[in-house]
RNA sequence: GCGGGGAUAGCCAAGCUUGGUCAACGGCGCUAGAUUGAGGGUCUAGUCCUUAGUGGUCCAAGGGUUCAAAUCCCUUUCCCCGCACCA
């Protein structure tokens, strides 16, 4: 089967492209213009990529059949480091990769040209546009492709620069980020592109407290500065080796191992002479804030690699502290070692500073006895740290020992006192890794300050306080993200946006060193799609695309005459981009993985509303989650990662595409599955050939046609307004599963006209296109329609299509089958004959008055009560009929008004019945009759009459 | 830490915005019957308990609002995800 399928995929991907449906040119058409978030070139995509491109597909397929000028551009994004990393390990023959590679699709021979990062992205740009995109029918204007390294895209990158300078948004400070030794910058993440190890770390601020300490300073590390009211004593390892510094004339002492650190981020260091670690115990040495004087101590567990390897000691709130404490006031040999005095070193008590609910004054000596912690180096040190520094971080508060802070929350304080000290120069910051980081070259990566770094001010407060307003009218799915943006938007702050070292991208146009960093190289370039036709197809070079050519095709600034002298494009040809640009923008949908909520759609939407004027704002976001593997990641060993062609012939594109349609919702995660892709092969299949087969048809109407029109139009209706809101799933659920089984029960009932089927494949097929296009053109075809349902328009409906009686018959007579079948299987009858009896017509009476009192809002059990005893023919039937005005008269007190109106819409259920006849008879196999309950003659051996009520008849089998 | 999401029957997964048509879409799995030379596939029916059908109990747990709650409110427990020089 799949090999047809592939075939048929073929066929039709031939015509659409020769046909060149897909290339969007500007007309009188209102446009739609959407895309989704650009991949990275980073290697071979899976199937769960193919999920969040194709919804883009299916939208744009199905704002054709709304008759939208659609335009949906693809593009890859080259910028960093993947390709160069890439190029690396394919030059050093790196096993791993080239199985990788020629696992995939890269031919043997490619091999050697994938040496050159340029050739990496060269290459899977045509696989992802080749293999995944066109393999998988999308309607994308091939013409308009470009990618983030190509000289006319950087044109335009460098131009969006130029304007956020103008606007004010470029600043340049300082910053510390990670750095190889001997490389200079490197990404520190999970994937591990730039280094060896570490991929986890994360950047930590230090603050260093300066201890007066003779002629000079020691310096601890802390991550704790609020707790500086607590400081007893200072530790230092006895073992370890430190070093004096100048640091702008004062003397810091550091490990060596902080002083490398810090070389990198101070200017002016100047080494002195080196101590050891014994050489300092038993000093006085002034405490920061407090100005107290502290006897500083040995200590094993100062790590020379962490901080400075000098830490203060507060052993009321840090469990270290308080172990080694009282572990040193406890061994005399040790005090007698270092010469301490004994005495001395036992008056030191934990001083309390911070009151946490539900905790001693002393959290640290709380924690430890609880855990049964006795002795320093116990590994379960580490778990008690965290436990005190979170639960003190977020209930804690200063206690009246904070003098002018006491009260304040911990980490309120925390930012207080560090800035005071930093102020008066008792401490300083440091930053380091939280874990040991190593570069691909084998040298350690430290964190680097940055002199001259650039920033975009993305806390701009007009600049966000636009994007919030925008953000307001946009239509953003899923609608948590909508509420949730303006926080996003509110958080979002300065980001770096250039960096140096091994990267390719845009040469930053201020400062040719730098290149401009991946997130701010892709936030306005939808709007690169409009102009990059002309750049393609050669009418436009590189060199001609200057500020000016961009102020004026874009911002409408300048005149068209003197951009052409200027530049060397024809006016005619500036007039033709001007208004490309401007018919095609604002981008109706940009749509990206879950990943981009915190950095792409923010910074896209910055950007946006900095640069460019208010009608040129992008009106809408969607946001899709991930396809996942077993267990979190797709892998290859759990089966998940097979390739995008590989999946696409053994399941069919249509298949693959209905799955990511109809599996969840869009707004959650799904765990590959091979079965439940497999299901959805059948379902495609199933669904071609439950259509061929009606096609077939070709008898006379019968009751069954006016219904089968119905449910179709019905279902085309709420389909459109399903998808007001992008709903896939929805349009899936009502073609592929409702509306297939409508078909079923069409044919069951015997229906078979030929007019009728026409009509419903006419309402069906347009709606199945956007989902699985091939099967959808394919049915076209073989129904002799003519033309594509690739360009056919939105399924015509008229008003009387709907009948809600003919509709409210067909459930009635499914719900009577239902009880039947239940009668069948809770008594094992195997009928010979079925009697149906529909309700006594005194009780249609009854609900009929029972429906007017409640319109009235009288409805009572009472009033209806009395309502039917004074009707003739109804107290004729004495208890039974009051006994069911009363139980009416409950039910429908529970009921609200429009559950009443629906309830009171009656057909007449005997004339339905009867015509249905010889359809329940093939049903059942056995003679079926109806009657009406109660009129004279009616056979009823059982008195199940009785029990027939409006809307649900009495069933009785024999 | 900051921010966000979730818990629905054997499994996956809709519904929750706008309370009632919800014993709760759909799929998978399972059971029975039909079809087929077996098998597979396809079709039909069933799949919480009960029952000659209009009954009971249920949507993480507990409480509340309401004539009415999977849906609204409160509390608790447990899971998951994103977070800037990574795309």
């Amino acid at each position: 089967m799949s090999s047809r399928s592939s075939e048929l995929e073929e066929k039709w991907q031939r015509r659409w492209y020769s046909s060149r449906i897909h290339e969007a040119e500007m007309d009188d058409r209102p446009k739609f213009m959407l895309i989704f978030a650009y991949p990275g070139v980073t290697g071979y995509l899976h199937v769960g990529h193919m999920r969040g491109y194709t919804y883009v597909d299916a939208i744009a397929r199905y704002k054709r059949l709304e008759g939208f000028n659609v335009m949906f551009p693809v593009g890859t994004h080259a910028t960093g480091n993947g390709a160069i990393s890439l190029a690396a390990r394919i030059a050093r023959k790196d096993q791993k990769t080239i199985d990788y590679l020629c696992g995939n699709t890269c031919p043997l021979e490619m091999l050697d040209e994938l040496k050159d990062p340029i050739k990496v992205v060269e290459f899977f740009n045509d696989v992802y546009v080749n293999q995944y995109w066109k393999r998988f029918g999308f309607l994308s204007d091939w013409r308009r492709f470009t990618s983030t390294i190509n000289k006319d895209y950087q044109m335009f990158i460098r131009w969006q620069f130029r304007k956020l300078m103008q606007r004010g948004l470029l600043i340049q400070k300082p910053y510390f980020a990670p750095a190889c030794v001997s490389h200079g910058p490197v990404a520190i993440d999970a994937s591990e592109t730039d280094i060896q190890c570490g991929g986890g770390a994360e950047t930590v601020e230090y603050t260093l407290l300066k201890f007066k300490c003779d002629d000079m300073y020691l310096v601890a590390a802390t991550l704790r500065p609020e707790t500086v009211f607590g400081q007893t004593n200072f530790w230092v390892n006895p073992e370890a080796d430190y070093v004096k510094v100048n640091v702008n004339g004062e003397v810091w002492v550091v490990s060596e191992a902080a002083f490398n650190k810090l070389t990198y981020q101070k200017d002016g260091l100047e080494r002195l002479e080196e101590l050891k670690g014994v050489d300092l115990i038993g000093k006085k040495c002034v405490a920061p804030m407090v100005h107290r004087d502290i006897l500083t101590l040995p200590a094993d567990f100062c790590d020379p690699n962490v901080g400075t390897g000098l830490v203060t000691s507060v052993p009321s709130d840090s469990p270290d502290d308080w172990i080694s404490l009282r572990a040193l006031q406890k061994d005399d040999a040790t005090l007698l070692r270092f010469g301490l005095d004994p005495d001395d070193v036992r008056a030191i008590k934990p001083i309390a500073i911070i009151e946490m609910k539900g905790w001693s004054s002393l959290p640290a000596v709380e924690v430890t006895e609880k855990m049964g912690i006795e002795a320093p180096g116990d590994p379960r040190l580490e778990d008690a740290k965290k436990l005190v520094y979170k639960e003190g971080f977020h209930t804690g508060r200063m206690n009246e020992t904070a003098g002018q802070y006491a009260g304040l929350p911990v980490m309120d304080a925390k930012e207080r006192m560090k800035q005071v000290m930093l102020a008066s120069g008792e401490a300083d910051v440091m930053y380091d890794l939280s874990e040991t980081v190593t570069c691909r070259c084998g040298e350690p990566v430290v964190i680097k300050r940055v002199d001259d770094q650039w920033f975009i001010d993305y806390a701009n407060l007009e600049v966000t306080e636009a994007a919030k307003e925008q953000a307001r009218s946009m239509d953003i799915f899923p609608a948590e993200y909508h509420t949730n943006i303006h926080a996003v938007l509110e958080w979002f702050r300065e980001r770096a946006c250039v960096r140096q070292g091994n990267w390719i991208g845009t040469r930053f146009p201020f400062d040719e060193k730098w290149i401009i960093e991946a997130i701010s190289d892709s936030t306005l370039y939808p709007l690169y799609y409009a102009i990059s036709k002309f750049a393609n197809d050669g009418r436009l070079k590189a060199e001609q695309m200057t500020e000016e050519f961009f102020d004026l095709v874009v911002l409408d600034k300048g005149s068209f005459e003197k951009v052409s002298e200027v530049t060397g494009v024809s006016v005619e040809l500036l007039h033709q981009i001007h208004d490309e640009v401007h018919y095609w923008y604002p981008l109706d949908m940009n749509l990206g993985g879950k990943e981009h909520m915190t950095v792409h759609f923010p910074a896209f939407l910055m950007n946006h509303v900095a640069i460019l004027p208010p009608e040129m704002l992008p009106k809408g976001i969607f946001v899709n989650w991930y396809i996942v593997g077993k267990g979190g990641k797709i892998s290859k060993s759990k089966g998940g990662a097979q390739p995008i062609p590989g999946a696409a012939e053994k399941y069919g594109v249509d298949a693959l595409r209905l799955y990511y349609a109809h599996i969840a919702s869009p707004f959650a995660d799904v765990e590959w599955d091979n079965e439940a892709v497999e299901s959805y092969t059948a379902r495609t299949e199933k669904m071609e050939r439950t259509l061929l087969d009606l096609m077939t048809l070709n008898g006379m109407p019968n009751e069954v046609d006016g219904w089968l029109i119905s449910r179709m139009a019905s279902r085309v209706l709420r389909v459109r307004d399903q998808m007001k809101g992008y709903d896939l799933r929805s349009l899936a659920t009502e073609i592929y599963f409702e509306a297939f089984n409508d078909l079923r029960w069409y044919q069951r009932r015997g229906g078979s006209n030929a007019v009728t089927v026409a009509r419903a494949m006419d309402m069906l097929l347009p709606l199945m296109m956007p989902i699985t296009p091939h099967t959808a053109e394919e049915l076209w075809e073989s129904s002799g329609r003519n033309g594509m349902v690739s360009s056919a328009a939105f399924p015509q409906v008229k008003e009387n299509d709907v009948d809600l009686a003919k509709e409210r018959a067909e459930e009635y007579l499914k719900a009577m089958m239902n009880d039947a079948n239940e009668i069948l299987k809770v008594t094992g009858i195997k009928p010979s004959r079925i009697m149906l009896y529909t309700s006594a017509t005194w009780k249609y009476r009854v609900m009929k008055m029972a429906l007017d009192l409640s319109a009235k809002n009288e409805l009572q059990i009472p009033t209806l009560t009395k309502a039917a005893m004074t009707d003739q023919e109804v107290r004729g039937h004495g208890k039974g009929a009051s006994d069911y005005a009363r139980k009416l008269a409950e039910e429908f007190m529970k009921r609200s008004a429009s559950e009443l109106e629906r309830i009171g819409q009656s057909f007449d259920e005997h004339a339905f019945l009867s015509g249905c006849l010889d359809f329940l008879s093939e049903e059942y196999n056995c003679h079926v009759e109806v009657h009406v309950a109660g009129e004279p003659g009616t056979p009823d051996p059982q008195g199940k009459s009785r029990q027939a009520v409006p809307g649900r008849p009495a069933i009785l089998v024999e």
